[in-house]
DNA sequence: CCCATAATTGGAAGCGCTCCCAGAGCGCTC
DNA sequence: GAGCGCTCTGGGAGCGCTTCCAATTATGGG
């Protein structure tokens, strides 16, 4: 049974000998493809189990002009932006729907000028069939590569500056307003915003999102007081804008993590939330559930984002043209706001 | 400048013949391989640059044999798993190290029968020049694939049952024995464990480590009180142990997320931590720090692990025989214990 | 100035698979 | 019984690159 000689793969000339057929028959037989008899069908599939034979991937791409693999790229300057668990529940989504296709996932960390030149390298060369391209910041050279690249590209989020042909996007203006709104509607009035950085269209959209709700309910937007998604920067902004507004009674910050982090400086200020200051958050990520006390927040469905970006990536590659795609959010309340 | 003409990549027959060298020559150039003189590099430099030609990795990896890709395979009943932060700073590390040896990652998250029978023809095909297993379980499929493969295999962490020839694992053992005692040390007297899923090898591990200390200490351990390494199972674990054990003064968490909802769980039921009793996880995520109280914890370096991993795999590839490799936990002290 | 030696060079054979195409075989219809 | 439209079949030409090898040219010592 066990031969252990230093044997190579199979191949399919190999088979092609045991079955007693030529080339093509065995590839259509293979590939499920029609114009072969049952008979030789069965014997090339019992030459298959009998020698063992798996069709090499390579040879296949070259022949066909498709890797079996689609790319997805995340951008940012240094690796950490990657420990967002965000990102692992986009891969989950996206995974899933790859898979459906019979595409490979690859993942590429853009973090440094290196890794950035080689995802180039990857889009130029055609080494996937396909790129979805996350967290692009302003003046982002991914943006470029994609462009220059004949490859199907899918964003996910919308980069500053310009709207690519094929994204898909969370209603952050619509989530951050309707956090703000909450805030109002439960008599809040001097409430401000924790943004993320606004060099990042979430960052923005949220922003946005936060002052047309202020101004349609006729209170004033406080300016944006910048972070960095982390909660470290959030609980910095929280404790700067307790400095410079002491009154605030209520707070929208951009993601969940700055709204811990705001949670934490409040409760260090002697605050009592949601007493004195109350809090939304953005992203329902496990964080939201697990602070104290637990954060209302905008939900927004990460996983589905992968999984709607890796379908439009398929359709693309397929030669479809889907129309971009927002998907909705909606506000969890708990005990924060 | 600007061809639009529905052009093909330039291959590398057309460097050769606008540089007017060989076939031969322009590969050597490309590849920096010697025996090219100076004036024939520098005219396929320039031929290069001004067709923009770009290798076809899918060509050089059917010429070579080697893919340049280097896969990760998740194993896992359910992709949740995944969500972990976890693995996100696993594949920091491990995608930092395969960038210095300019292979790609691809990420296999093996969750299904259907994901798993892909991963098994990923490395029966050879399409990857190696991969790396995490988070096996007992009696895992996936085992036996990586056995059968003729492809270098690197493990994280340890199966349950065998050894495997390459791995890379954390001193679980001494993680939790460290934590235990350190509980002990403290006074802490009956002290139980939280332990995650016995059919893993870390939770068997941890909860061996925290025996272990127990016994050196002349104290009674207790029967491992089992979680799946989620909060909430945390926290239903620690009810558990409060109905069964009220006297319970210490707690050791398999890891971080069960302790942050053992936390919960003991704040539900009026106990204050670290008074009436302390608590310890493991990992040091960043839930360790966001905990209320902050979570003691014994820190495992994460991102070592990956990169550790990565460098292992590379090592194999080509042609090494690297030795297994445990890395150091620490105890990390915060308000919890 | 000639020959041994080393550095370059280009031809050509793969790497393993897909797929176009022409030809063969076969059952019908008229 | 010839002609037509099928389905099958296998030969062979790629896909774009690496690399072995024999041939050519450059180098240099005697």
């Amino acid at each position: 049974m066990a031969e252990d000689a230093p044997r190579r793969q199979p191949t399919l000339d190999e088979v092609t000998e045991l079955a007693g057929v030529s080339r093509s028959v065995a590839s259509r037989a293979i590939n499920n493809a029609p114009h072969v008899s049952r008979a030789k069908r069965e014997a090339v599939e019992r030459a298959v189990r009998q020698l063992g034979y798996v069709p090499n991937p390579t040879a296949r791409a070259l022949a066909t002009r498709q890797t079996g693999a689609a790319a997805l790229v995340v951008s940012g300057e240094d690796p950490s932006i990657f420990a967002d668990p965000f990102f692992a529940q986009v891969i989950v989504g996206a995974s899933a729907a790859l898979e459906e296709a019979d595409l490979h996932l690859m993942l590429c960390l853009a973090a440094s000028d290196r890794s950035r030149e080689r995802v180039g390298e990857l889009l130029r060369s055609k080494g996937a069939d396909g790129a979805m391209l996350m967290a692009l910041r302003e003046h982002d050279p991914l943006a470029r590569m994609a462009e220059e690249a004949e490859m199907p590209v899918v964003f996910g989020g919308r980069p500053v500056g310009t709207t690519p042909r094929w994204y898909v996007d969370v209603d952050n203006v619509g989530g951050a307003r309707e956090a703000t709104e909450y805030l109002v509607s439960r008599g809040r009035t001097r409430v401000a915003a924790i943004c993320g950085r606004l060099d990042t269209e979430v960052g923005r959209a949220r922003y946005r999102g936060y002052r047309d709700a202020m101004l349609a309910a006729g209170l004033d937007p406080l300016p944006p007081q910048e972070g960095d998604f982390t909660e470290p920067s959030g609980a910095a902004a929280m404790a700067a804008l307790l400095a410079n507004h002491p009154d605030v009674d209520g707070v929208f910050a951009a993601n969940d993590n700055m709204g811990a982090g705001a949670l934490r400086a409040l409760r260090e200020a002697g605050r009592v939330v949601p007493v004195d200051v109350a809090v939304v958050g953005f992203d329902d990520l496990a964080v939201a559930q697990i602070a104290d006390p637990p954060l209302t927040t905008v939900h927004q469905p990460i996983a589905a984002l992968g999984r709607e970006m890796a379908r439009m990536l398929v359709a693309l590659i397929s030669g479809q043209d889907p129309t971009p795609l927002i998907l909705p959010t909606r506000l969890v309340t708990r005990a924060s706001a």
